[in-house]
DNA sequence: CGCATAATCCTGACAGTGTAAAGATATGAG
DNA sequence: CTCATATCTTTACACTGTCAGGATTATGCG
C-alpha cells in the first residue's frame, strides 16, 4: 500500500466529509471548494471531477443535510405518546438541529448556492415536508394549520440558529425544552379549544 | 464644473446606495466590494476610506437595513383599532418588509458579514427589538409571549423570502393577509381564552 | 495475460475578489 | 499663498473558482 495512492479509492465521500467540516467552521459565506480540497489531502482540482462545481458539492451537501434534518425529527418524535404531542417533539427536533449544526441549517434554509431544482436534493426536501404535512394531518388539520407548525418551528430555529433569542440562551435545558413545548403548542389545531 | 470631478462629494452615500442595488441584485453570497465601487463610478479601492472594508460596509448597509424594517413596521401598524390589531400588523409589516427586499432580510437576520457589536448597527437593532417587546407589553404578555410573537413573525418572513411556503405563493394579496393575520393571532397571549 | 480505453487526479493558467501601500489631487485652515 | 489633510487612484499581492491539458491508475475487452 502506497502512501499516496494516485487514487483516492472514495474521494466523493471524503470531500462531503471535508465539505462539512469546512461549512461548519467557516460558515456558507466563508466556504472555499479549494480549502475543502486541502483538507481531503487532495488537488485543488480534484473536486470537479465529482461535483462539477462548487453549487454541486454544496447541492450534495444540501441533500445529505435535509435527510440528517430528518432524521433528527424522526429521532426526536420516537416515544411520542400521540399525534399532538409528535407534532410538539418535531419542532423540538426542528430547534435541536439548527442548534446542533446551525451552519447546516443555514445552508439549506437560506442560502441560494445549492442548486433546489436537484433531483435528489428536491426529493430529500419533500420528504421532509410530506413529512410534516402528515404530522398535521394526523392531528385533522388544514393547510393554515401546516403553515403554523411550520412557520413557528422555523422562526424559533432560525432566530436560535443566529443567536438572537438571547432570552432562550440563558435557560437550561428543560426550561428550554418547556417554552419551546408551549410555543409549538400554540399554533397546533385545535389549541385551547 | 468637471465631467468627473476627483472628489465625488458624497461618495459615502452613494457607495450606500450602490451596495444596496448590488445586494438587491446580487445577494449576499454574490456581494461585491469591487462591483459596488463600479457601480458609483469610482475606483475599486474607493470605499476602503469611508468604511474601511467590505464588513464595514454591509455593517452600515445593515443599519440602514433594521431602520428600514422598522419604518416598514411602523407603516404597517399605522391605523391599529388597539393593541392586538397593532401586534398582527406587526407581523403583516414583518412579512412585507421579507418580500419587498428579500437580500436586505437575509443581511440583517441570516447573515455573519456585518459586525453586530458595532454601536451604530446594535442600535438600530436594538429600537426594533424593544419595539416588539412594547407591543407584547401592550398586551400583558410576558417574556413567553415576546418570543411567541417573534418567532411565528419571523418564521412566515424567513420561509416567504427563500421561497418556501409556496401555499402561500399561489393566494391573493386579501388571501395572503388573512392568513397571516390568522396565524399571528395564534400566538398573541390570550388568544382564544 | 496484454492492451486500449476510460476514469481519476494533478499542474498550470486565467479572470475575479478583498485588502494594503504608495502616489495623485483637491480641500481647507492658518 | 502654503501646506497639512482628506479623498481618490494606481499598483501589487494573496486568495478564490474554473478551465485546459497532462499524468497516473483502474477497467474491460481481446
Amino acid at each position: 500500500m502506497a502512501e499516496k495512492p494516485y487514487h483516492h479509492g472514495d474521494l466523493r465521500a471524503a470531500l462531503l466529509a471535508a465539505a462539512e467540516s469546512e461549512l461548519a467552521e467557516k460558515g456558507v459565506e466563508g466556504f472555499s471548494l479549494r480549502s475543502v480540497a486541502k483538507r481531503a489531502g487532495v488537488s485543488h482540482a480534484a473536486p470537479a471531477h465529482h461535483f462539477g462545481d462548487v453549487k454541486g458539492l454544496l447541492t450534495a451537501l444540501s441533500a445529505e443535510g435535509f435527510r440528517r434534518f430528518q432524521a433528527t425529527l424522526d429521532a426526536s418524535e420516537e416515544g411520542a405518546l400521540d399525534a399532538r404531542d409528535r407534532a410538539i417533539r418535531a419542532g423540538e427536533g426542528y430547534l435541536t438541529f439548527a442548534l446542533a449544526r446551525p451552519t447546516l441549517f443555514r445552508l439549506i434554509f437560506s442560502s441560494k448556492k445549492p442548486d433546489f431544482g436537484d433531483a435528489d436534493l428536491m426529493a430529500a426536501g419533500d420528504t421532509a415536508y410530506c413529512h410534516l404535512v402528515w404530522l398535521v394531518e394526523e392531528l385533522g388539520g388544514s393547510t393554515a394549520d401546516v403553515a403554523a407548525l411550520w412557520a413557528m418551528s422555523h422562526g424559533i430555529a432560525d432566530l436560535a440558529a443566529g443567536q438572537r433569542l438571547r432570552m432562550m440562551e440563558n435557560l437550561t435545558e428543560a426550561e428550554r425544552k418547556a417554552m419551546v413545548r408551549e410555543l409549538i403548542a400554540r399554533v397546533l389545531p385545535g389549541a385551547r379549544g
